[in-house]
DNA sequence: GCGCTCGTCCCTCTATGCGGTACACCACTT
DNA sequence: AAGTGGTGTACCGCATAGAGGGACGAGCGC
């Protein structure tokens, strides 16, 4: 055990089965305990009813003193909270802090006006969406009618390759940014017509590039077929998307195209609302741009 | 800088003046990695513009590498992006952490219908929270007319002792509770009828718990009125808050007493609605008690 | 060009936090 | 009552993780 520094590398791709170990922006930094914290944090974030001390160390493997140090420090710092019975689940700091990073993105309130057009038009559910390695983050909703916000779908995630929303962001980055996103998504059928490989994934997002609007064909529920379209920045890559969502029976083959093209004019208007300012001078840092990779 | 550990702990008490530090549940349990990065969150999540490594460092008193190491290790979990300018902001897995994290709570679901109609009969704003070691969270809105969501306010929090939720949840709580929570409080004057002192405060309490409902008379921003009631769980211990607010032209003293009325029915529904499940076997662990303390 | 500030990387040394283990507690059986 | 199998909490010593110093190299402005 010289050679920390190799070694070390060797241990994070041991030592982190269950923490999902994305695209290991690079592999090295390693914070033990507060990786093992954010893990605490997703294995709360499944489940369904609080946890204990116990089911917490059986489902991350790890031995009773350490969780209870994490717990202890997580409580403390209110991103858990305990319930009366020695439970523990998410706590509402994380609320605070979620809501403050979409509003410093305030990506949703600038492309409100247009989405929600978009919805009496077509009158179907009108997603709004951003990339988050390999998956699609919901950021925004609207039904036809009302306006749905409290729907628990909104903050969720789907992955990106079968959703019209991922497709269409996917299909809209750098090179070395597809490669890279790519490469860390671990593919599980939905449903029959969910693209499972590379390979189809890669030569489907030929097709969305060739046709500027990307089609979720029943690839993760079946009788659901969605069309999303990006939202660019001022460099034409996709930052975020806009999907229209809906029952098979509605959003038929016959009238994808018209669709799509309103979907399409939406993103178009939005990406002119937003993007265009200071040309080059990027020092600006447009707010809103999702960073991946360099 | 020997002693770092004992400068480190000086530093976090100087450093979070706005993060509150309440009542260092024990204070042991030290994971200085963890509790590092959540002040960088808290730091990032008071900035407006996205911060560089240097600024990081520089309000938070932390050398390069410590601090460039947290960065990395947080941005590897998404709970703080990049933008391409080098800059770091909250990530949008805070977003869905924390969404996850309310929806578990679930208390805005089973509220809003109660909590709708409280609106639409009074036409005033209404607001839903609960007590986050010592500040209000509000959890959700309705305005008279349409359902606000998108507003930045929901999320956010203010200090309890001079709201009427905030004031309306303390009253009814544990005695060693109110103490702790009292006891950590730091006041600050936001107008001239601000309660600035523990002993203003315990005095209002009283009032409160006589009365049933609190007010919050232009002590936070002048010209604002507010109600607020509390809604109980099965022990009578308050878990949540509704408040009405208004402008004091429209909430006046004298339809103070009617519009209280309304609130207080109103919580006792949801009240009743709620925590009424087995009656002592509280082995079921009503998922939306807010723990404090014990 | 030089000098400045920025981020990244590496190395060394020690205080930190890991994993055992002991203990206190409670709810149920026997 | 005493036993049993679960909890959660507390303590401690040793190895190692990670703090901090500092070198390096890139970019910017003078």
């Amino acid at each position: 055990m010289k050679d920390i520094s190799v070694t070390a590398s060797l241990n994070t791709s041991i030592a982190t089965p269950l923490s999902e170990a994305v695209a290991k922006t690079d592999g090295s930094y390693q914070l033990h305990g507060l990786e093992r914290a954010v893990s605490v944090l997703e294995v709360l974030s499944e489940s369904e009813a609080p946890l204990s001390l116990a089911e917490i160390c059986h489902r991350m493997n790890l031995h009773k003193s350490t969780a209870h140090r994490s717990l202890m420090v997580l409580e403390r710092s209110a991103l858990i909270e305990r319930t009366p019975e020695n439970r523990f689940r998410l706590g509402l700091k994380l609320y605070e802090l979620g809501n403050r990073a979409v509003e410093q993105i305030d990506l949703r309130a600038r492309v409100y006006p247009f989405f929600r057009r978009l919805a009496m038009d077509v009158r179907e559910t009108v997603h709004l969406g951003v990339l988050q390695k390999t998956s699609v983050v919901y950021l925004d909703k609207v039904e036809p009618n009302r306006r749905i916000c409290m729907s628990s779908k909104i903050g969720s995630s789907n992955p990106v390759y079968c959703t019209s929303m991922g497709k269409a962001m996917l299909a809209f980055q750098p090179e070395e940014t597809i490669e890279k996103i790519v490469s860390s998504i671990r593919f599980t059928r939905y449903t029959p017509k969910t693209l499972c490989s590379r390979e189809k994934l890669f030569e489907h997002l030929e097709t969305v590039r060739r046709r500027g609007y990307a089609i979720d064909d029943e690839e993760i529920e079946l009788g659901v077929r969605c069309i999303g379209a990006p939202i660019f920045n001022e460099d034409r890559w996709a930052i975020a998307a806009v999907s229209v969502s809906g029952p098979t029976s509605r959003i038929t083959p016959q009238n994808v195209r018209a669709i799509a093209q309103r979907v399409l004019t939406c993103c178009r208007e939005i990406s002119a609302s937003l993007g265009m300012r200071a040309k080059k001078k990027s020092h600006v840092a447009s707010p809103f741009l999702t960073h991946y990779g360099s």
